[in-house]
DNA sequence: CAGATTCGCTACACTATGCGTAGCAATACA
DNA sequence: TGTATTGCTACGCATAGTGTAGCGAATCTG
């Protein structure tokens, strides 16, 4: 079974023509991608720390998903475990602002008391 | 059955606790989900209209994807069909870098001739 | 009014994707 | 030698997504 990794220029999800859109739409629009990214933000981590870190990644899963993103070459691995890349840091750098982005939408819910019932007491979100 | 809707403050994917970012990235990192905002940039779109410009979406999908970004709060409805609503067009803003990242990530794959997706065999492991 | 077209959306069977657990080979340290 | 940790695979089950067909409502057309 052949790897079904996004790649720009071939058919992707959302671009029978490849739109680069498309293709990185296709690749961080499965499940875990943005928090592997997210996770790596600011140290190297190996497989099973970043297991922890994803809470409830499934090995298999994650296993396929950093394949996917060392082949895209976000990614890469040293002795350390796995990293960002410069391309991948650069990436990660554009997502950056969704972290604070994500506190003001959460707080929309807080406000209207959206059902919330029986969730566990949380410390004020910190960030990464 | 209800419909799982990733919410802030409740169990998330990546996050027991619903960090707010996590619980985004759960709801962005579903199929078609970044796509749909992306097409939404400019214009409302019908249904169908949607259903054309994110090729090969299926209704069912494309409807689950809907109503859980309108209750979300990023995508609301008029009677031209589905548009961006502010908080989503705030989110849009910030995806839209995105767009030239992605193509300077798609050069990297013409400049290797494309085959930049066969990852290399082994790096240096991290010891235990 | 009858017919045709388009609309948003649902039903249903099939396939792909992800989950949870177990466990293996390799390495490191005792 | 034994124990522990590493990265990772196998496997059975559950969920998510695909593809096609088609319904009821609304809007045109004659």
């Amino acid at each position: 079974m052949p790897i079904d990794i996004p790649t720009p220029g071939q058919p992707v999800r959302g671009s029978s023509t490849g739109k680069p859109i498309m293709a990185l739409f296709d690749l961080l629009g499965r499940s875990w991608a943005l928090g592997v990214i997210w996770q790596l933000s600011d140290r190297a981590l190996t497989f099973r720390q970043l297991q922890t870190a994803c809470e409830g990644v499934s090995p298999t899963v994650l296993n396929k998903r950093l394949k996917e993103l060392t082949a895209s070459g976000f990614v890469v691995r040293n002795d350390q475990g796995y990293l960002l890349s410069p391309s991948g840091a650069q990436l990660l750098a554009l997502l950056r602002p969704l972290g604070h982005y994500s506190e003001d939408w959460a707080e929309t819910f807080t406000q209207t008391g959206e059902s919330l019932a029986g969730h566990s007491p949380d410390a004020p979100r910190p960030g990464p």
